[in-house]
DNA sequence: ACCGATGGTTCAAATAATGAACCGACGGCT
DNA sequence: AGCCGTCGGTTCATTATTTGAACCATCGGT
Protein backbone atom coordinates (compact mmCIF):
# COMPACT_ATOMS: atom_id res chain seq x y z
CA UNK A 1 0.00 0.00 0.00
CA UNK A 2 1.17 3.41 -0.88
CA UNK A 3 1.72 6.38 1.17
CA UNK A 4 -2.00 7.82 0.63
CA UNK A 5 -3.36 4.49 1.54
CA UNK A 6 -1.81 4.51 4.74
CA UNK A 7 -2.90 8.36 5.53
CA UNK A 8 -6.64 7.02 4.74
CA UNK A 9 -6.47 4.12 7.02
CA UNK A 10 -5.71 6.61 9.82
CA UNK A 11 -9.13 7.76 9.71
CA UNK A 12 -10.43 4.71 10.49
CA UNK A 13 -9.34 5.13 14.05
CA UNK A 14 -12.33 7.55 14.16
CA UNK A 15 -14.89 5.93 15.62
CA UNK A 16 -18.11 6.89 17.54
CA UNK A 17 -17.19 5.73 20.65
CA UNK A 18 -13.52 7.55 19.86
CA UNK A 19 -14.77 10.71 17.75
CA UNK A 20 -11.44 12.43 18.61
CA UNK A 21 -7.62 11.14 18.69
CA UNK A 22 -4.57 13.19 19.80
CA UNK A 23 -1.46 12.56 18.07
CA UNK A 24 0.96 10.22 20.21
CA UNK A 25 -2.56 7.76 20.62
CA UNK A 26 -2.50 8.00 16.38
CA UNK A 27 0.94 6.62 16.15
CA UNK A 28 0.20 4.05 18.95
CA UNK A 29 -3.00 2.39 18.02
CA UNK A 30 -1.86 2.65 13.99
CA UNK A 31 1.69 1.29 15.06
CA UNK A 32 3.23 3.96 12.40
CA UNK A 33 6.04 6.32 13.38
CA UNK A 34 5.04 9.40 15.36
CA UNK A 35 6.47 11.85 12.76
CA UNK A 36 5.10 10.02 9.99
CA UNK A 37 1.53 10.25 11.65
CA UNK A 38 2.11 14.10 11.76
CA UNK A 39 3.03 14.62 8.52
CA UNK A 40 0.04 12.33 7.53
CA UNK A 41 -2.29 14.01 9.69
CA UNK A 42 -1.43 17.60 8.36
CA UNK A 43 -2.09 16.55 5.18
CA UNK A 44 -5.12 15.27 5.66
CA UNK A 45 -6.00 18.12 7.58
CA UNK A 46 -4.86 20.31 5.01
CA UNK A 47 -8.01 18.82 2.54
CA UNK A 48 -10.00 19.14 5.35
CA UNK A 49 -10.33 15.40 6.25
CA UNK A 50 -9.71 15.94 9.60
CA UNK A 51 -9.54 19.13 11.94
CA UNK A 52 -7.70 19.64 14.91
CA UNK A 53 -9.72 20.65 17.71
CA UNK A 54 -7.97 23.45 20.31
CA UNK A 55 -7.68 23.37 22.86
CA UNK A 56 -6.13 19.58 23.02
CA UNK A 57 -4.96 19.47 19.43
CA UNK A 58 -6.67 16.01 19.22
CA UNK A 59 -8.08 15.52 15.39
CA UNK A 60 -11.05 14.59 14.57
CA UNK A 61 -12.84 13.92 10.93
CA UNK A 62 -13.27 17.16 9.00
CA UNK A 63 -15.47 19.54 7.07
CA UNK A 64 -14.68 18.08 3.78
CA UNK A 65 -16.48 15.35 3.88
CA UNK A 66 -19.64 17.23 3.80
CA UNK A 67 -19.03 18.32 0.68
CA UNK A 68 -17.88 15.46 -0.86
CA UNK A 69 -20.95 13.10 0.53
CA UNK A 70 -23.15 15.79 -0.51
CA UNK A 71 -21.76 15.55 -4.27
CA UNK A 72 -21.89 11.74 -3.53
CA UNK A 73 -25.45 11.72 -3.09
CA UNK A 74 -25.73 13.87 -6.02
CA UNK A 75 -23.78 11.64 -8.68
CA UNK A 76 -25.80 8.64 -7.16
CA UNK A 77 -28.60 8.92 -4.93
CA UNK A 78 -28.11 6.17 -2.66
CA UNK A 79 -29.98 6.78 0.23
CA UNK A 80 -32.70 8.41 -1.49
CA UNK A 81 -33.22 5.49 -3.59
CA UNK A 82 -32.62 3.09 -0.94
CA UNK A 83 -35.00 5.25 1.92
CA UNK A 84 -38.42 4.30 -0.28
CA UNK A 85 -37.36 0.57 -0.16
CA UNK A 86 -36.21 0.59 3.11
CA UNK A 87 -39.33 2.03 3.74
CA UNK A 88 -41.56 -0.74 2.20
CA UNK A 89 -40.09 -3.41 3.76
CA UNK A 90 -40.33 -2.24 7.72
CA UNK A 91 -44.23 -1.64 6.34
CA UNK A 92 -44.83 -4.89 5.11
CA UNK A 93 -42.43 -6.98 7.76
CA UNK A 94 -43.15 -4.32 10.86
CA UNK A 95 -39.60 -4.95 11.48
CA UNK A 96 -36.10 -2.85 11.05
CA UNK A 97 -33.98 -3.07 7.71
CA UNK A 98 -30.68 -1.41 6.58
CA UNK A 99 -28.56 -1.61 4.19
CA UNK A 100 -24.84 -2.29 4.20
CA UNK A 101 -22.40 -1.85 1.60
CA UNK A 102 -19.04 -3.21 0.83
CA UNK A 103 -16.66 -0.58 1.07
CA UNK A 104 -12.77 -0.80 1.39
CA UNK A 105 -13.24 -4.35 2.39
CA UNK A 106 -15.13 -3.48 4.81
CA UNK A 107 -18.98 -3.47 5.79
CA UNK A 108 -20.68 -0.25 6.25
CA UNK A 109 -24.00 0.57 7.26
CA UNK A 110 -25.51 2.89 4.68
CA UNK A 111 -28.92 3.22 5.91
CA UNK A 112 -31.73 1.99 7.93
CA UNK A 113 -35.44 2.11 8.65
CA UNK A 114 -37.01 1.53 12.49
CA UNK A 115 -40.39 -0.50 12.05
CA UNK A 116 -42.44 1.49 14.38
CA UNK A 117 -44.86 -1.40 14.99
CA UNK A 118 -43.18 -2.71 17.86
CA UNK A 119 -41.71 -1.16 21.09
CA UNK A 120 -38.79 -3.59 21.05
CA UNK A 121 -36.23 -2.65 18.08
CA UNK A 122 -33.50 -3.73 17.45
CA UNK A 123 -30.98 0.11 17.08
CA UNK A 124 -27.80 0.52 14.96
CA UNK A 125 -25.85 3.69 14.31
CA UNK A 126 -25.18 5.00 10.62
CA UNK A 127 -21.50 5.43 10.16
CA UNK A 128 -20.86 1.61 11.55
CA UNK A 129 -19.30 -1.27 10.33
CA UNK A 130 -20.21 -4.76 10.47
CA UNK A 131 -18.20 -7.86 11.12
CA UNK A 132 -18.76 -10.16 8.04
CA UNK A 133 -19.02 -13.76 9.85
CA UNK A 134 -21.46 -12.54 12.52
CA UNK A 135 -24.04 -10.61 10.56
CA UNK A 136 -26.68 -12.01 7.95
CA UNK A 137 -25.42 -8.81 5.54
CA UNK A 138 -21.66 -9.54 6.38
CA UNK A 139 -22.29 -13.54 5.28
CA UNK A 140 -24.65 -12.37 1.90
CA UNK A 141 -21.75 -10.29 0.83
CA UNK A 142 -18.96 -12.40 1.67
CA UNK A 143 -21.18 -15.35 0.59
CA UNK A 144 -20.89 -13.58 -3.42
CA UNK A 145 -17.97 -12.12 -3.06
CA UNK A 146 -14.52 -12.83 -4.84
CA UNK A 147 -12.39 -15.89 -3.37
CA UNK A 148 -9.50 -12.96 -2.20
CA UNK A 149 -12.15 -11.55 0.17
CA UNK A 150 -13.21 -14.24 1.16
CA UNK A 151 -9.92 -15.59 2.16
CA UNK A 152 -8.76 -12.73 3.33
CA UNK A 153 -11.52 -12.04 6.00
CA UNK A 154 -11.38 -15.86 6.72
CA UNK A 155 -8.13 -15.75 7.37
CA UNK A 156 -7.69 -13.24 10.29
CA UNK A 157 -9.32 -13.63 13.73
CA UNK A 158 -13.39 -14.03 14.07
CA UNK A 159 -14.01 -13.03 17.23
CA UNK A 160 -16.96 -14.41 18.98
CA UNK A 161 -19.20 -11.45 19.86
CA UNK A 162 -21.60 -13.60 21.83
CA UNK A 163 -22.28 -16.91 22.52
CA UNK A 164 -23.65 -18.13 19.29
CA UNK A 165 -20.87 -16.30 17.24
CA UNK A 166 -19.81 -18.85 14.48
CA UNK A 167 -16.04 -18.28 14.21
CA UNK A 168 -15.02 -21.66 12.87
CA UNK A 169 -13.86 -20.06 9.20
CA UNK A 170 -14.43 -23.86 7.67
CA UNK A 171 -17.75 -24.24 8.78
CA UNK A 172 -18.36 -20.68 7.81
CA UNK A 173 -17.46 -21.54 3.91
CA UNK A 174 -19.82 -24.31 3.85
CA UNK A 175 -22.75 -21.71 5.22
CA UNK A 176 -21.38 -19.33 2.78
CA UNK A 177 -21.85 -22.24 0.00
CA UNK A 178 -25.83 -22.51 1.56
CA UNK A 179 -26.37 -18.91 1.62
CA UNK A 180 -25.01 -19.17 -2.54
CA UNK A 181 -28.04 -21.45 -3.28
CA UNK A 182 -30.44 -20.49 -0.67
CA UNK A 183 -30.32 -16.66 -1.85
CA UNK A 184 -30.45 -15.29 1.72
CA UNK A 185 -28.24 -15.41 4.56
CA UNK A 186 -29.92 -15.68 8.44
CA UNK A 187 -28.37 -14.91 11.96
CA UNK A 188 -29.43 -15.69 15.03
CA UNK A 189 -28.12 -14.06 17.97
CA UNK A 190 -24.78 -13.84 16.18
CA UNK A 191 -24.26 -10.31 16.30
CA UNK A 192 -26.03 -9.24 19.51
CA UNK A 193 -28.09 -12.06 21.95
CA UNK A 194 -31.77 -12.12 20.98
CA UNK A 195 -31.14 -10.98 17.66
CA UNK A 196 -32.23 -12.73 14.21
CA UNK A 197 -31.59 -10.93 11.15
CA UNK A 198 -32.13 -12.10 6.92
CA UNK A 199 -30.13 -10.43 4.59
CA UNK A 200 -29.79 -10.40 1.06
CA UNK A 201 -27.68 -9.83 -1.54
CA UNK A 202 -27.48 -6.57 -3.71
CA UNK A 203 -25.78 -6.81 -7.12
CA UNK A 204 -23.80 -3.72 -9.43
CA UNK A 205 -24.35 -3.46 -12.89
CA UNK A 206 -21.22 -5.86 -13.37
CA UNK A 207 -23.52 -8.61 -11.70
CA UNK A 208 -20.75 -8.35 -8.71
CA UNK A 209 -22.50 -7.83 -5.03
CA UNK A 210 -22.07 -4.32 -3.71
CA UNK A 211 -24.21 -4.22 -0.92
CA UNK A 212 -26.79 -6.15 1.44
CA UNK A 213 -30.63 -5.27 2.89
CA UNK A 214 -31.45 -7.25 6.18
CA UNK A 215 -33.97 -7.07 8.11
CA UNK A 216 -33.49 -7.88 12.00
CA UNK A 217 -35.99 -8.69 14.86
CA UNK A 218 -35.89 -9.90 18.46
CA UNK A 219 -35.40 -13.21 18.20
CA UNK A 220 -38.07 -14.09 20.83
CA UNK A 221 -40.45 -12.59 18.32
CA UNK A 222 -39.89 -14.40 14.92
CA UNK A 223 -42.61 -17.08 14.21
CA UNK A 224 -41.91 -19.36 11.61
CA UNK A 225 -44.54 -17.53 9.33
CA UNK A 226 -42.61 -13.80 10.19
CA UNK A 227 -39.49 -15.36 9.27
CA UNK A 228 -40.66 -16.69 5.91
CA UNK A 229 -42.03 -12.99 5.62
CA UNK A 230 -39.11 -11.59 6.28
CA UNK A 231 -37.21 -14.00 3.89
CA UNK A 232 -39.72 -13.11 1.14
CA UNK A 233 -39.46 -9.16 2.06
CA UNK A 234 -35.20 -9.40 1.85
CA UNK A 235 -35.42 -11.08 -1.38
CA UNK A 236 -38.25 -8.39 -3.07
CA UNK A 237 -36.20 -5.51 -1.38
CA UNK A 238 -32.93 -6.36 -2.40
CA UNK A 239 -34.03 -7.33 -5.97
CA UNK A 240 -35.62 -4.04 -6.19
CA UNK A 241 -32.79 -2.50 -5.29
CA UNK A 242 -30.40 -4.50 -7.55
CA UNK A 243 -32.75 -3.28 -10.41
CA UNK A 244 -32.89 0.82 -9.13
CA UNK A 245 -29.25 0.34 -9.29
CA UNK A 246 -29.20 -0.54 -12.47
CA UNK A 247 -28.38 -4.48 -11.86
CA UNK A 248 -29.60 -7.45 -13.17
CA UNK A 249 -31.58 -9.31 -10.01
CA UNK A 250 -30.36 -12.96 -9.87
CA UNK A 251 -32.85 -15.86 -11.27
CA UNK A 252 -34.70 -16.72 -8.12
CA UNK A 253 -37.01 -18.82 -9.72
CA UNK A 254 -36.74 -22.09 -8.87
CA UNK A 255 -35.79 -20.76 -5.25
CA UNK A 256 -38.99 -19.09 -4.48
CA UNK A 257 -41.88 -21.54 -5.27
CA UNK A 258 -39.58 -23.90 -3.04
CA UNK A 259 -39.32 -21.34 -0.14
CA UNK A 260 -43.21 -21.29 -0.46
CA UNK A 261 -43.61 -24.83 -0.57
CA UNK B 1 2.74 18.99 -0.63
CA UNK B 2 3.18 15.31 -0.39
CA UNK B 3 1.76 12.73 -1.87
CA UNK B 4 -0.97 12.43 -0.28
CA UNK B 5 -2.24 16.22 -0.87
CA UNK B 6 -1.96 15.43 -4.62
CA UNK B 7 -4.31 12.24 -4.57
CA UNK B 8 -6.55 14.22 -2.16
CA UNK B 9 -6.60 17.26 -4.93
CA UNK B 10 -7.56 14.90 -7.73
CA UNK B 11 -11.11 14.74 -5.75
CA UNK B 12 -11.98 18.31 -6.52
CA UNK B 13 -11.68 17.25 -10.47
CA UNK B 14 -15.28 15.88 -9.82
CA UNK B 15 -17.88 18.31 -9.41
CA UNK B 16 -21.73 19.07 -9.72
CA UNK B 17 -21.42 19.51 -13.37
CA UNK B 18 -18.57 16.96 -14.54
CA UNK B 19 -19.65 14.06 -11.85
CA UNK B 20 -17.43 11.18 -13.36
CA UNK B 21 -13.90 11.89 -15.05
CA UNK B 22 -12.27 9.14 -17.14
CA UNK B 23 -8.06 8.86 -16.47
CA UNK B 24 -7.05 10.23 -19.38
CA UNK B 25 -9.69 13.38 -18.17
CA UNK B 26 -8.15 13.51 -15.14
CA UNK B 27 -4.41 13.42 -15.86
CA UNK B 28 -5.10 16.70 -18.60
CA UNK B 29 -7.11 18.77 -15.90
CA UNK B 30 -4.75 17.89 -12.96
CA UNK B 31 -1.73 18.04 -15.16
CA UNK B 32 0.11 14.95 -13.20
CA UNK B 33 0.76 11.74 -15.31
CA UNK B 34 -1.32 9.31 -16.21
CA UNK B 35 0.60 6.39 -14.45
CA UNK B 36 0.81 8.47 -11.06
CA UNK B 37 -2.81 9.61 -11.70
CA UNK B 38 -3.84 6.00 -12.34
CA UNK B 39 -1.89 4.82 -8.98
CA UNK B 40 -3.29 7.18 -6.74
CA UNK B 41 -6.94 6.60 -8.01
CA UNK B 42 -6.47 3.19 -7.32
CA UNK B 43 -5.12 4.37 -3.98
CA UNK B 44 -8.24 6.29 -3.43
CA UNK B 45 -10.48 3.78 -4.88
CA UNK B 46 -8.73 1.23 -2.54
CA UNK B 47 -10.18 3.06 0.52
CA UNK B 48 -13.59 3.76 -1.40
CA UNK B 49 -13.34 7.52 -1.59
CA UNK B 50 -13.81 7.29 -5.25
CA UNK B 51 -15.19 4.00 -7.67
CA UNK B 52 -14.93 3.27 -11.14
CA UNK B 53 -17.99 3.01 -12.58
CA UNK B 54 -18.31 0.34 -15.87
CA UNK B 55 -18.27 0.01 -18.31
CA UNK B 56 -16.41 3.16 -19.12
CA UNK B 57 -14.02 2.83 -16.19
CA UNK B 58 -14.82 6.49 -15.20
CA UNK B 59 -14.11 7.25 -11.72
CA UNK B 60 -16.69 8.94 -9.26
CA UNK B 61 -16.74 9.76 -5.89
CA UNK B 62 -17.25 6.36 -4.00
CA UNK B 63 -19.32 5.46 -0.71
CA UNK B 64 -16.73 5.87 1.89
CA UNK B 65 -17.57 9.33 2.08
CA UNK B 66 -21.19 8.59 3.38
CA UNK B 67 -19.91 6.82 6.48
CA UNK B 68 -17.40 9.45 7.20
CA UNK B 69 -20.04 12.03 6.49
CA UNK B 70 -22.09 10.17 9.40
CA UNK B 71 -19.30 9.92 11.41
CA UNK B 72 -18.18 13.50 11.36
CA UNK B 73 -21.96 14.57 11.96
CA UNK B 74 -21.95 12.28 15.22
CA UNK B 75 -19.38 14.09 16.22
CA UNK B 76 -19.70 17.72 15.43
CA UNK B 77 -23.62 18.17 14.56
CA UNK B 78 -22.92 20.92 12.02
CA UNK B 79 -25.91 20.50 10.50
CA UNK B 80 -28.65 19.70 12.88
CA UNK B 81 -26.69 23.11 14.69
CA UNK B 82 -26.89 25.02 11.53
CA UNK B 83 -30.52 24.07 10.02
CA UNK B 84 -32.39 25.75 12.67
CA UNK B 85 -30.35 29.09 12.90
CA UNK B 86 -30.84 28.87 9.32
CA UNK B 87 -34.79 28.80 9.43
CA UNK B 88 -34.85 31.26 11.94
CA UNK B 89 -33.13 33.54 9.61
CA UNK B 90 -35.22 32.97 6.81
CA UNK B 91 -38.41 32.53 8.74
CA UNK B 92 -37.88 36.14 10.24
CA UNK B 93 -36.33 37.88 6.68
CA UNK B 94 -38.62 35.90 4.17
CA UNK B 95 -35.59 35.58 2.33
CA UNK B 96 -33.22 32.50 1.09
CA UNK B 97 -29.98 31.68 3.90
CA UNK B 98 -27.22 29.62 3.78
CA UNK B 99 -23.76 28.88 5.75
CA UNK B 100 -20.73 28.19 4.01
CA UNK B 101 -17.36 26.77 5.78
CA UNK B 102 -13.37 27.73 5.00
CA UNK B 103 -12.46 23.74 4.28
CA UNK B 104 -9.44 23.35 2.83
CA UNK B 105 -8.90 26.96 1.69
CA UNK B 106 -11.86 27.11 -0.14
CA UNK B 107 -15.60 28.34 0.67
CA UNK B 108 -17.83 25.48 0.29
CA UNK B 109 -21.57 25.99 0.70
CA UNK B 110 -22.53 23.40 3.92
CA UNK B 111 -25.77 23.94 4.18
CA UNK B 112 -28.89 26.36 3.23
CA UNK B 113 -32.94 27.10 3.39
CA UNK B 114 -35.07 28.36 1.16
CA UNK B 115 -37.14 30.82 1.93
CA UNK B 116 -41.16 29.70 0.77
CA UNK B 117 -42.37 33.16 0.91
CA UNK B 118 -42.12 34.43 -2.09
CA UNK B 119 -41.96 32.40 -5.73
CA UNK B 120 -38.53 33.92 -6.71
CA UNK B 121 -36.29 32.81 -5.02
CA UNK B 122 -32.01 32.51 -5.12
CA UNK B 123 -31.29 28.79 -5.56
CA UNK B 124 -27.90 27.44 -4.95
CA UNK B 125 -26.51 24.06 -4.62
CA UNK B 126 -25.45 21.53 -1.61
CA UNK B 127 -21.70 20.79 -2.19
CA UNK B 128 -20.57 24.21 -4.01
CA UNK B 129 -17.60 26.00 -3.79
CA UNK B 130 -18.06 29.76 -3.29
CA UNK B 131 -15.55 32.17 -5.43
CA UNK B 132 -14.17 34.64 -2.26
CA UNK B 133 -14.27 37.81 -4.05
CA UNK B 134 -17.67 37.64 -5.65
CA UNK B 135 -19.82 36.37 -2.98
CA UNK B 136 -20.65 38.05 0.45
CA UNK B 137 -20.18 34.80 2.21
CA UNK B 138 -16.59 34.79 1.02
CA UNK B 139 -15.79 38.07 1.41
CA UNK B 140 -16.91 38.01 5.12
CA UNK B 141 -14.57 35.04 5.68
CA UNK B 142 -11.65 36.69 3.83
CA UNK B 143 -11.91 39.76 5.74
CA UNK B 144 -11.41 37.40 8.80
CA UNK B 145 -9.00 35.13 7.77
CA UNK B 146 -5.19 35.24 7.86
CA UNK B 147 -2.87 37.68 5.42
CA UNK B 148 -1.43 34.00 4.43
CA UNK B 149 -4.78 33.39 3.28
CA UNK B 150 -6.08 36.87 2.07
CA UNK B 151 -2.38 37.23 0.61
CA UNK B 152 -2.76 33.82 -1.47
CA UNK B 153 -6.65 34.25 -2.63
CA UNK B 154 -5.80 38.06 -4.15
CA UNK B 155 -2.82 36.96 -5.29
CA UNK B 156 -4.58 34.29 -7.97
CA UNK B 157 -6.52 35.64 -11.16
CA UNK B 158 -10.21 36.99 -9.93
CA UNK B 159 -12.56 36.15 -12.32
CA UNK B 160 -15.63 38.58 -13.14
CA UNK B 161 -18.78 36.55 -12.74
CA UNK B 162 -20.55 39.70 -13.84
CA UNK B 163 -20.56 42.91 -15.04
CA UNK B 164 -20.53 43.87 -11.81
CA UNK B 165 -18.33 41.22 -9.57
CA UNK B 166 -15.16 43.32 -8.36
CA UNK B 167 -11.48 41.81 -9.78
CA UNK B 168 -9.31 44.45 -8.56
CA UNK B 169 -7.07 43.18 -5.88
CA UNK B 170 -6.42 46.28 -4.11
CA UNK B 171 -9.92 47.61 -4.37
CA UNK B 172 -11.15 44.43 -2.65
CA UNK B 173 -8.56 44.57 0.27
CA UNK B 174 -9.89 48.35 1.37
CA UNK B 175 -13.29 46.35 1.45
CA UNK B 176 -12.36 43.66 3.67
CA UNK B 177 -11.17 46.26 5.94
CA UNK B 178 -14.12 48.06 5.70
CA UNK B 179 -16.46 44.53 6.36
CA UNK B 180 -14.65 44.09 9.63
CA UNK B 181 -15.28 47.69 10.63
CA UNK B 182 -19.07 47.22 10.17
CA UNK B 183 -19.30 43.22 11.05
CA UNK B 184 -20.75 42.18 7.70
CA UNK B 185 -20.27 41.79 4.52
CA UNK B 186 -22.47 42.99 0.91
CA UNK B 187 -22.59 42.05 -2.53
CA UNK B 188 -25.03 42.75 -5.32
CA UNK B 189 -25.14 41.14 -8.50
CA UNK B 190 -21.28 40.07 -8.10
CA UNK B 191 -21.78 36.24 -8.22
CA UNK B 192 -25.02 36.12 -10.28
CA UNK B 193 -26.94 39.01 -11.38
CA UNK B 194 -29.66 40.26 -9.59
CA UNK B 195 -28.80 38.83 -6.54
CA UNK B 196 -28.41 41.11 -3.17
CA UNK B 197 -26.54 39.07 -0.21
CA UNK B 198 -25.63 40.27 2.76
CA UNK B 199 -23.16 37.61 5.03
CA UNK B 200 -21.93 37.85 8.75
CA UNK B 201 -18.73 35.94 10.44
CA UNK B 202 -19.01 33.06 12.18
CA UNK B 203 -16.24 32.43 14.62
CA UNK B 204 -14.96 29.12 15.98
CA UNK B 205 -13.34 28.87 19.59
CA UNK B 206 -10.18 30.28 19.15
CA UNK B 207 -11.74 33.23 17.49
CA UNK B 208 -10.68 32.66 13.83
CA UNK B 209 -13.08 32.89 11.55
CA UNK B 210 -14.48 29.48 9.74
CA UNK B 211 -17.82 30.34 8.00
CA UNK B 212 -20.01 32.90 7.18
CA UNK B 213 -23.90 32.98 7.40
CA UNK B 214 -25.74 34.61 4.18
CA UNK B 215 -28.57 36.16 3.12
CA UNK B 216 -29.59 36.11 -0.39
CA UNK B 217 -32.45 37.86 -2.61
CA UNK B 218 -33.05 39.01 -5.75
CA UNK B 219 -31.48 42.44 -5.68
CA UNK B 220 -34.99 44.12 -7.16
CA UNK B 221 -36.35 43.37 -4.46
CA UNK B 222 -33.94 44.62 -1.38
CA UNK B 223 -35.59 47.93 -0.06
CA UNK B 224 -33.76 50.38 2.51
CA UNK B 225 -36.28 48.19 5.45
CA UNK B 226 -35.38 44.78 4.14
CA UNK B 227 -31.58 45.40 3.85
CA UNK B 228 -31.82 46.48 7.47
CA UNK B 229 -33.63 43.29 8.83
CA UNK B 230 -31.08 41.38 6.35
CA UNK B 231 -27.91 42.46 8.03
CA UNK B 232 -29.28 43.05 11.33
CA UNK B 233 -30.59 38.86 11.25
CA UNK B 234 -27.01 37.63 9.32
CA UNK B 235 -25.09 39.41 12.53
CA UNK B 236 -27.73 37.64 14.62
CA UNK B 237 -27.93 34.15 12.97
CA UNK B 238 -23.89 34.00 12.79
CA UNK B 239 -23.77 35.10 16.46
CA UNK B 240 -25.85 32.35 17.47
CA UNK B 241 -23.72 29.89 15.01
CA UNK B 242 -20.73 30.79 16.84
CA UNK B 243 -22.09 30.60 20.17
CA UNK B 244 -23.61 27.16 19.39
CA UNK B 245 -20.54 26.32 18.30
CA UNK B 246 -18.52 27.06 21.29
CA UNK B 247 -17.10 30.58 20.23
CA UNK B 248 -17.21 33.66 21.59
CA UNK B 249 -19.24 36.36 19.17
CA UNK B 250 -17.54 39.63 18.71
CA UNK B 251 -18.37 43.21 20.31
CA UNK B 252 -20.76 44.21 18.31
CA UNK B 253 -22.13 47.05 20.70
CA UNK B 254 -21.22 49.82 18.69
CA UNK B 255 -22.10 49.03 15.68
CA UNK B 256 -25.86 47.85 15.61
CA UNK B 257 -27.03 51.19 17.57
CA UNK B 258 -25.44 53.02 14.73
CA UNK B 259 -27.27 50.73 11.97
CA UNK B 260 -30.15 51.01 14.14
CA UNK B 261 -29.96 55.15 14.10
C1' DA C 1 -8.16 -2.25 -41.80
C1' DC C 2 -7.04 1.73 -39.99
C1' DC C 3 -6.83 5.61 -36.76
C1' DG C 4 -7.01 7.85 -32.51
C1' DA C 5 -8.59 7.52 -28.42
C1' DT C 6 -9.20 4.93 -24.13
C1' DG C 7 -7.52 2.49 -19.42
C1' DG C 8 -3.66 0.40 -17.79
C1' DT C 9 1.49 -1.18 -17.22
C1' DT C 10 6.69 -1.04 -17.05
C1' DC C 11 11.19 0.28 -14.98
C1' DA C 12 15.25 3.31 -14.32
C1' DA C 13 15.78 7.83 -12.35
C1' DA C 14 14.38 11.22 -9.11
C1' DT C 15 12.12 12.41 -5.17
C1' DA C 16 9.59 11.99 -1.32
C1' DA C 17 8.55 9.27 2.93
C1' DT C 18 10.46 7.47 7.01
C1' DG C 19 11.77 7.09 12.08
C1' DA C 20 15.08 7.62 16.09
C1' DA C 21 16.28 11.19 18.61
C1' DC C 22 15.22 15.60 20.12
C1' DC C 23 12.65 19.98 21.76
C1' DG C 24 9.74 22.96 24.56
C1' DA C 25 5.49 23.00 27.07
C1' DC C 26 2.07 21.39 29.97
C1' DG C 27 0.10 18.90 34.05
C1' DG C 28 0.07 16.19 37.77
C1' DC C 29 2.88 14.37 41.60
C1' DT C 30 5.85 14.26 45.81
C1' DA D 1 9.28 24.21 44.02
C1' DG D 2 11.09 20.60 41.47
C1' DC D 3 10.53 16.43 39.24
C1' DC D 4 8.71 13.17 35.96
C1' DG D 5 5.99 11.61 32.30
C1' DT D 6 3.50 12.79 28.39
C1' DC D 7 1.93 15.79 25.20
C1' DG D 8 2.30 17.84 20.11
C1' DG D 9 5.67 18.88 17.07
C1' DT D 10 10.41 19.06 14.57
C1' DT D 11 14.95 17.55 12.64
C1' DC D 12 17.79 15.10 9.23
C1' DA D 13 20.41 11.21 7.38
C1' DT D 14 18.76 6.87 5.53
C1' DT D 15 15.67 4.52 2.79
C1' DA D 16 11.94 3.24 0.08
C1' DT D 17 8.48 5.16 -2.71
C1' DT D 18 6.82 7.96 -6.16
C1' DT D 19 7.39 9.56 -10.70
C1' DG D 20 6.84 9.78 -15.89
C1' DA D 21 8.18 8.62 -20.85
C1' DA D 22 7.35 5.00 -23.41
C1' DC D 23 4.73 1.08 -24.12
C1' DC D 24 0.44 -2.42 -24.47
C1' DA D 25 -4.06 -4.08 -25.32
C1' DT D 26 -8.59 -2.70 -26.37
C1' DC D 27 -12.35 -0.23 -28.03
C1' DG D 28 -15.29 2.76 -31.33
C1' DG D 29 -15.68 5.30 -35.29
C1' DT D 30 -14.47 6.11 -40.29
Amino acid sequence: MGTTGKALELLDLFTRVRPQVGLSDIARLSGVNKATCHRLMTELQAYGLVEQVEPTREYRIGPAVLRLAALREETVPYKSIVQPVLAEVTERTGESAHVSMLVGGRVELISFAYALRHGTRVILHDAETLPFHATSSGLAILAHAGPVLQKEVLGRPLPALTPQTETDPVRIRARLEAIRVQGYAESVGAFEHDVHSIAAPVFASQGDCIAALAIAAPATRVTPELRDEMIAAALKGADDLTLKWGGRPPERAALTPIAAY
